[in-house]
DNA sequence: TACTTGATGTGGTTGGACCACATCCCTTAG
DNA sequence: CTAAGGGATGTGGTCCAACCACATCAAGTA
């Protein structure tokens, strides 16, 4: 009856195993960012098991941003390293938002929260302001909406970056994608969108001014009311609203 | 060039098929939390997609924290919905750690930065504060080392969740989580364990009491010190962070 | 009534088969 | 000699048909 000991005081599945192989692997350094994962039969042979627990193991790494699946062959083939920890919040994210377990309001709290925080220690000689700057001016230049949109994701993207956090610059990422279908439905509500898209353009220049400024009080400032302020104006209640559905 | 973008988009994956079509049926609510997914073999059927197809993509939503897969029959059994949002930051967390793009400074701050806004904006009814100051006269009476971890670190997620963003609440214990491992290793390293918890019990006294006595702004100071504190005496170096002002 | 025992349905795992694709390398025509 | 075929090879993507372990439930039995 007791056939497999080992299985029964210790329930591990067998692609958690796998997972753990792999992540001892990077941990140790000798799977590295770019790096190439064996073949999905020749893991499989390995570690003595099938080629479908290696593959839901590398379905999870795939939907963590830690590796990327490639047919074909030659070196854009394969399993490879990659990181791109933004994917997996954003995911993860998003699908509990569907659930309604995370509310989009507490999503866009704790967007004002960190990018606030990110714009009060930008560091004026970071590349992310510069391309930041860039980006603004591309706006000034840009009459269409979906693209002037694209650009501005970009741009608070960027502000973030000028913190030199990662971590923060992944989780601001990954609230934007959690919400930015949200976010489209709320932009068709605006009751005039040139003049939105004109008040976007004069907030942005204020906060980089005031970052380059050294006044990073007042770009925080800038920033939280950027970002309410645009919400309200779609018509999404600061924190009370129920987002059951879209 | 652009012809990659739209067969990025195009060819889709047979398990993302799935994964689509279950995040809509949570989005229009047809699948609620604790609702139960069709067993996979139905799935497989309906969709007209392999087994196989149907198991990635669970596998997918389980590392998500979206649903839990139980064998056996019963009320237990089957694949349900269930919300850990924390159980994906987590594990995105972590193994983004491992392959050393996420630096440990960078989410220590982060969650110095979080846990001191959560403080400041925390309500002094909550029941989570009150679970906290339970958790801590516990803390006062318990001489194992690891069980006081282990309070300790239940002592600040109802911290975090006394601000009442679910957002942050979950980003905060995927934060501890990642870098659990990490810091137990830290703790080996403490000249003096007994005075070390003396230390921190007080500084939790200090930073609850802050919180009743409504002075936000001192807690928040109070948690990133003791925080910063705790990781600087164990021997990593920290980021400058000044959360102060926001 | 109380217990045993099979029937049923669930996820877990495996091996094999085939496909589409991308590269590499050898053959062959010029 | 060069350059254009055209397999050979290796990769992930998908599907199928089993089998196992487990948990519950219902029918049958003492």
């Amino acid at each position: 009856m007791w056939s497999n000991h080992i299985k029964y005081h210790w329930p591990m599945r067998t692609h958690q195993l796998v997972l753990q192989w792999i992540e001892n692997q990077l941990s140790s350094g000798e799977l590295a960012l770019g790096g190439r994962l064996p073949a999905e039969r020749t893991l499989a042979e390995q570690l003595q098991v099938s080629r479908t627990s290696v593959r839901e193991a590398i379905r999870i790494l795939e939907a963590m941003g830690v590796v990327r699946a490639g047919v074909g062959s030659g070196p854009d083939a394969g399993t490879v390293v990659i990181a791109d920890p933004t994917a997996a919040l954003g995911s993860a994210l998003r699908l509990h938002v569907a659930t309604s377990h995370l509310p989009v309001a507490d999503i866009v709290q704790t967007r004002v929260l960190l990018e606030s925080w990110a714009v009060a220690r930008a560091r004026t000689d970071s590349p992310a302001l510069a391309e930041a700057a860039s980006l603004l001016e591309k706006m000034d230049a840009c009459p269409d909406t979906d693209e002037f949109l694209a650009l501005d994701v970009r741009f608070h993207l960027a502000l973030a970056e000028a913190a030199g956090n990662a971590v923060v610059s992944a989780m601001m990422g990954s609230l934007r994608e959690a919400i930015q279908s949200y976010a489209g439905k709320l932009t068709a509500n605006l009751p005039d969108w040139d003049a939105t898209a004109a008040r976007l353009r004069a907030e942005h220049r204020d906060i980089l001014a005031a970052i380059n400024n050294h006044d990073g009080g007042r770009a925080a400032g800038l920033v939280a009311a950027h970002i309410e302020g645009y919400y309200k104006e779609a018509g999404l209640g600061p924190k009370d609203s129920d987002p059951a559905r879209l």
